[in-house]
Parts: C-alpha cells; structure tokens; sequence
DNA sequence: GGTAATAAGTGATTAGATCACTTGATATGT
DNA sequence: ACATATCAAGTGATCTAATCACTTATTACC
C-alpha cells in the first residue's frame, strides 16, 4: 500500500472495509456492523481493526460515535485525495487531473504577479535555479524541481486554501503517473516554459502570466494525451 | 474534535503528535522517537497510539516504515484539507476559502454551460426545486440545498478531481463556519442568484454563466468581509 | 574486500477484559 | 394519559502485556 513498506494487515483491513461500504450499497449516513461484528467477520482483532477504522476516518470516509455505532461518512462518495493509502490513481485520470491543473494554476500566476513581492520573487528564482542545475543530471531530480516551481507560484499567489489545493493535486502526481510523466514529458522545455512565466510574474504582468501557466498546462497535458491515445 | 462526540484519548493524541512534530521543528524525512517511546512520553497504551498515528498517516502526515521507523511525510507542512479530525478552519480562513472558491468555480460554471446534457441539467433543476420548496422552511435546510447547487454544477463540469475539489472546499464549510454564513448570509438571495446561473447554463451561455457565478461568490464574500471586519 | 549470518531495534498484531457513552425501554410520579 | 426519571443493553474507547515480523547495522567468515 505504502510505496516502500509490504502491505500489512491493517492496510488490507482498510481496502476490505471500503468495499464492504462500496459493494454493500451503503449510503452517508448508513449504520455499519459493529466494531465486535467486524472485527470477527474480518477475522483480525479489535486494535487492529480500529487502526483501518481510524485511516477511514480520518479521510471522511466513516465516522465513530462513542456508543452509538459506526456510520458511513458523507466523503465515502468521492475519492478523497490526498491519502497515501489510498492514493492510486489510474494512467487515464492523469489527463483529468490536468484539466484540473489548467483551470486552477494560471489564474493563480496571475495572482501571483500582481502581488509579487522582493523576497518570494527570490524564492522563486531560487526554485528555478536549482531546477537549472539538474538540468544534465537525474531526470528524476529535474522534475522534483520542476514541480517545485509550481508549487512555488501557488504559494506567491497569497491564498492558503489554493496553495493547498494545488498541493494536493500536485501529490496525486503519484508513482505511477511519475513514471508515465518522466517517460513521455521533456523535462527541459518544462524548465523553459517555466523561465518564460517567471520573466512574466518578474514583470508584474498577471495576463502574461497566466497565459503562459496555461499554455504551459496546455501542452503537457497535449503530448501525454497523445502519447496514451495516439491519434491514428 | 468530531462535531458530535465528545473529543477522545486518540484525538487528544493526534493534536499532541502534530504539535511534537511541527513545534520540534521537524521536516518531511526527519525519523520520530519509536512507537514505545511515544506511548511511554505521553502515557497511552500501545493500541491507542496506534490508532492517532494511523490517521495521522491516512493524511500524509507521518509515514510507518515496519522495522524502519516512524518518518515525518511530505503533507505535514500543509493544511491536509479533508480531514475531519483537523477540519478546524477559523472564522478568518472563510473569506480565504471564498476566494478560493471564486478561482475554481466560475470556469467550470462555464465548462457545464458547455457540455450541458439534458438529464444532467434535470439534475440541477431537481436541486434547484428542492431549494424552493425550503425558501419558508428552516434555514438550515435551505442552505444545504444551496450547497447542492455548487456540488452539482461542479459535477456537470464533467471533470471528476475538479469536482472532487469543490466537494472538499465545501465540505471545509464546517459547522463553526456553517454558522458564520447562516448568521451573516442571505440565504434567499443566494436562491435568486442560483436562478440566474442556471438560467445562463441552460441556454449554453458559458461566458454568462462564468460572470454570474463570479458574481454571485464576490457578493457572498464581500458580505461576510463587511460583517466580519465593519468597515469603521 | 566482499558476502553472509546475526543481533538489536522497530513496527505489527494478538488476546481478553474493563471503562465510558448512547439509546431506547421500562418504570415512576403527577 | 403524559412527562420524567431510571435502568439495562449495546456500542465504541482504552488498557495490559506479550509475541511476531521486518529492517538495519554490525560482525564474522571466506
């Protein structure tokens, strides 16, 4: 489940209840088993199941109410991003999550270039200098930094929520999708189409700036929609 | 912690964790004492400091390596939005999320106008009648269907992490928040302005609709700004 | 010098019992 | 008959203490 440990008990504990909820036809709000019901059809004990309980939680997915029972959460519907248990997200929603990119950052650069300040322009800069030193060097260092920098402009824009937001869509950025990202992206241009956006945030230009974040956008998303679905 | 229940041993512990980890100044990839000696530091049994950690891993905060160690996780310096065991979003960070909200919300308003299909758009009619038929009922209920409309646009957009998104933003909309807006909003006006957006997305005018929703977020902002901070 | 066994440290899980809270039924009083 | 108080069953929360499984760095051997 987790990238780099062997799935444990209690990480196959929590797919079996999700699906229980799932497959059961289970609605917000529903009453679950309870913990002692469970934790005897599941076959694991009660420390154990209440560590699958609490992950699920914590992402929304069910909510405990001491005495009363086990309810099915209203976030049981969506995906609910940002875990690492539950993080996988297939080849094809990259495209998707893309799109999501594409209407979300440019404006954000905009933001970002209105409100440029001395020292978060140097932040940026210093992103974007690291970027170029890897230029020749891993390529998976190279995107670390690239994705930095889009990080970077998130924050400059002065909003905690979007800069969170873009955070978390820039995680889902996964193993899976990085691997798809450094076989078909090129690493360069990105760094050059991200030199062109900070010369616009530089100049305190919002429409440039967000132009080009999208036009940016625009053509990563264009080469891996080509490369997954080739157009013949 | 959770809006019904009395805060528990493990939500105390979790709070405990994350200020011994933020507060000691540790960063993502930094290892954390062993799992014996934080059940020894603060004075729980090993099962419950399980449980605090497992959420706090579901939200990216920490990472469990089996034999290795417990290692602080990328998420850890942001806000990790849906988490319903951290969801406190002050008074102050309403407005934030508003603006938030007023980036992301009026594109997809135009994206739905675009690919309205007749039964989606059945969809938010429903809603919209169901917010009707609560225009005299209680205040509470009328909000919640005000909120549908926003999910539901969200979802015509078509594109399922933006969707995903807006869900988690206005699932942020906790209760102390939901109070805020229940006090200071008009709820009645927001109905009206609902109207107008999916009048403009019914005649597949996306420009429209975009300006409308733009409009209807600012007016919902400034509100609250102006009831928050008088301008006096 | 390199490779394999090893031991210490760490997370994962088990077992069954007890405590704390919620909720609906039952009894009580008016 | 109704409202209120009491109670009991069901449920989640926590404890205790021991064992299992995995990682890592050291050590010994070749």
């Amino acid at each position: 489940m987790s990238e780099v440990t062997r799935p444990t008990l209690s990480d196959a504990l929590t797919e079996r209840m999700l699906e229980l909820i799932r497959k059961g036809g289970h609605r917000p709000g529903d009453r679950l088993p309870s913990t002692r019901e469970l934790s005897q059809r599941f076959a694991v004990t009660t420390p154990t199941l209440r560590e699958a309980l609490r992950r699920l939680e914590a992402t929304g997915a069910i909510e405990l109410r001491h005495g009363s029972g086990i309810y099915v959460g209203a976030a049981i519907e969506r995906l609910v991003l940002p875990n690492p248990n539950m993080r996988e997200v297939h080849a094809a929603q990259l495209v998707e999550l893309l799109g999501a990119r594409i209407v979300i950052e440019p404006p954000l650069a905009a933001m970002a270039a209105q409100r440029a300040e001395g020292d978060e322009l140097a932040v940026l800069k210093g992103v974007l200098d690291k970027a170029g030193k890897h230029l020749r060097g891993e390529d998976a260092e190279l995107h670390e930094a690239n994705m930095s920098f889009h990080r970077a402009t998130a924050r400059m824009a002065g909003n905690s929520v979007l800069h969170e937001v873009v955070d978390s869509l820039l995680l889902v950025h996964g193993p899976e999708q990085r691997e798809i990202l450094q076989i078909f992206d090129d690493r360069r241009r990105d760094y050059e189409e991200h030199l062109a956006i900070l010369e616009a945030i530089e100049a305190r230009a919002p429409a440039e700036a967000e132009d080009r974040m999208r036009a940016h956008l625009v053509e990563v998303r264009t080469v891996i929609e080509h490369r997954l679905n080739p157009p013949g």
